[in-house]
DNA sequence: AGGTTTTTCTAGAACCGTTCTCGATTTCTT
DNA sequence: AAGAAATCGAGAACGGTTCTAGAAAAACCT
């Protein structure tokens, strides 16, 4: 994607483009493996080492709040969270050594689209609470 | 549940009894709400305000340990954690601000057992990564 | 019981990931 | 090119959690 595809992107999704938004974006769609925060600005460092810790945070905030990408929180507490520029909804699985991998496209379609709406609805009956979200998480080794 | 009976619980599962370990278990149990670590050692200080900070963090990592506790890492990075008294594997429905829900265990188990073995043996040819854990958690309102 | 060993408790400091502050810089508009 | 608006950045602050080292309490022996 060359910087004009990017900047239209951004412009489409209410954003200005900057040189660190741009890099930060970039090596986000880069990893393929849902780099923390602080992996994501030891990759920018390498071109820019100038980038600063908060404008990565402040950039992956602007950029999970206008759906360019997504945030995984740490399953264990106290953890960094991930990031990913892939925004399909798609399921996880969290690997011991706190790895994230993707399940693939069609088995995660399969998998969300396994939970009966019957049964939502019924919660909806019994307990007076809206689902508006199902989030399906595997745990593997 | 009197203190004979807590103390054969804790000792079955490996764990010495302690005043403080006592009313930190108990203030888990009493509490429907899944609790964040500050809001038990309120709890707790109710009737015992000697007992620290650091004693409620290494009761429950004790506890969810030795199976009986539960840790639900919060949904949003930098949140509390929340503990929980029930160990069945049940699924949650996390509130917009932040509070957690159980669904009924009836509904909970047919939930999970919504999802097919089948799919999840495919991911293990294909990834060639075991699954060993469903977490299904709902968002509501 | 009494003495010993092992575990647990506590206050406070340290820690990690993240957010805030606010002046300086950059980007977009005209 | 000039102005308005958004963004950046260094460092301090923050919330939740874990660590430290010594003191206290539980369990384990005769």
């Amino acid at each position: 994607m060359d910087a004009e595809q990017l900047r239209n992107t951004f412009a489409s999704h209410g954003l200005r483009m900057t040189r660190q938004r741009e890099s930060v974006y970039r090596a986000l769609c880069q990893s393929k493996s849902h780099p923390t925060a602080e992996q994501l600005l030891a990759m920018v460092h390498t071109e820019d080492p100038e980038v600063s810790q908060a404008t990565v945070y402040n950039t992956l905030d602007t950029l999970v709040e206008c759906g360019l990408a997504n945030r995984i929180p740490a399953s264990t507490s106290g953890g960094a969270c991930r990031y990913d520029a892939d925004t399909h909804t798609h399921v996880h699985i969290v690997l011991e050594d706190g790895r994230i991998m993707d399940v693939p496209e069609d088995l995660s379609s399969r998998l969300i689209d396994s939970v009966p709406e019957t049964l939502l609805n019924e919660l909806n009956d019994r307990l007076g609470v809206t689902c508006s979200g199902i989030k399906i998480e595997l745990t593997g080794a």
